[in-house]
DNA sequence: TGTCAACTAACAATCATTGGTGATACCTTG
DNA sequence: CAAGGTATCACCAATGATTGTTAGTTGACA
């Protein structure tokens, strides 16, 4: 996505007006690698300002979303996570245990499906989603005992 | 999955008592190549018994799943998909109109992540989903613009 | 400065799924 | 076959993420 002041532009320039919440999302959003859920960036958000409601972030998502300026994933982990990088394409890395999403900006060359394999479907996208244990939950897991903390926002 | 005879025995065999409904359900996901979610298994359970409820449906679809005979798919339709094909590994395409959901029995050979790339994840799979339209929604994109009906969210 | 979108608070509604009742049915083992 | 215990059913409630609604207030910006 674009800075918080390209942003300010577009959405002037798509009739929509510029509120301190708008821009304090665009902000927290800027280098953003977490992948947050609307519910990390309100939580995120309010340490700026004390009574942004949940609505403003859900709907100031959506309006990025249609513009857009990040993209919104679902990668099984009960909540959309959203992703201020739409510039390059890349794929997901997902950790069964706490949900946390990485990159991955690895590009798969052979990728390409062999004549017929694809039953008359027009293809779009491919998204490849490798699902595994993050660092934290990894050493938690092999540490003994200790099960990682299950939906939250890891480090 | 197992036939529903062997399916039978295994339930028996782990402590599990064997309905009708129980092998109502076995029988329908007998060769189901189309990825079912638990109201559409519901929906076919009731033209054999009317009163069958869709608890039981999803009680049968967790325990098939818990035995490892089912897969459950989340493939971004917004409902849980079941997969009675655990034989062969596979990947899938989805229709991002109607939601229909069809294998992709190719293997990628070269999906090995470059050294370091996995950032200390500990892989485990990798799924790749394909999304894109299906013959069906595809004819009636290009011949009009009224698309088949929807059965899932559009993604 | 005036207009109208955006915000907040509070609440209801959605949708897929899971969890509770009791009451009844019926599978399984002895 | 009979007992005991699980499954099922109908009904209804509770999730949890998201969207909608209302009403009153603030504030952006032409
Ligand atoms: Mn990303
Ligand atoms: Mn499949
Ligand atoms: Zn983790
Ligand atoms: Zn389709």
């Amino acid at each position: 996505m674009r800075t918080p002041d390209e942003l300010t532009v577009l959405f002037r320039s798509s009739g929509r007006k510029v509120t301190a919440q708008r821009q304090c999302i665009f902000r927290l959003l800027q280098g953003d690698e977490t992948h947050p859920s609307a519910e990390s960036v309100h939580v995120a958000a309010q340490l700026e300002m004390e009574t942004i409601s949940l609505k403003t972030i859900y709907q100031t998502l959506h309006d990025l979303t249609e513009l857009g300026e990040i993209a919104a994933l679902d990668v099984g982990t009960g909540r959309t996570r959203f992703d201020p990088n739409v510039e390059d394409p890349h794929h997901h890395l997902v950790c069964q245990v706490c949900g946390s999403v990485r990159d991955l900006v690895v590009d798969f060359p052979d990728m390409s499906l062999p004549a017929g394999a694809d039953l008359g479907f027009e293809l779009g996208t491919a998204e490849v989603i490798f699902r595994g244990l993050c660092p934290d939950c990894r050493k938690a897991t092999s540490a003994r005992s200790s099960p990682g903390v299950p939906v939250g926002r890891p480090a």
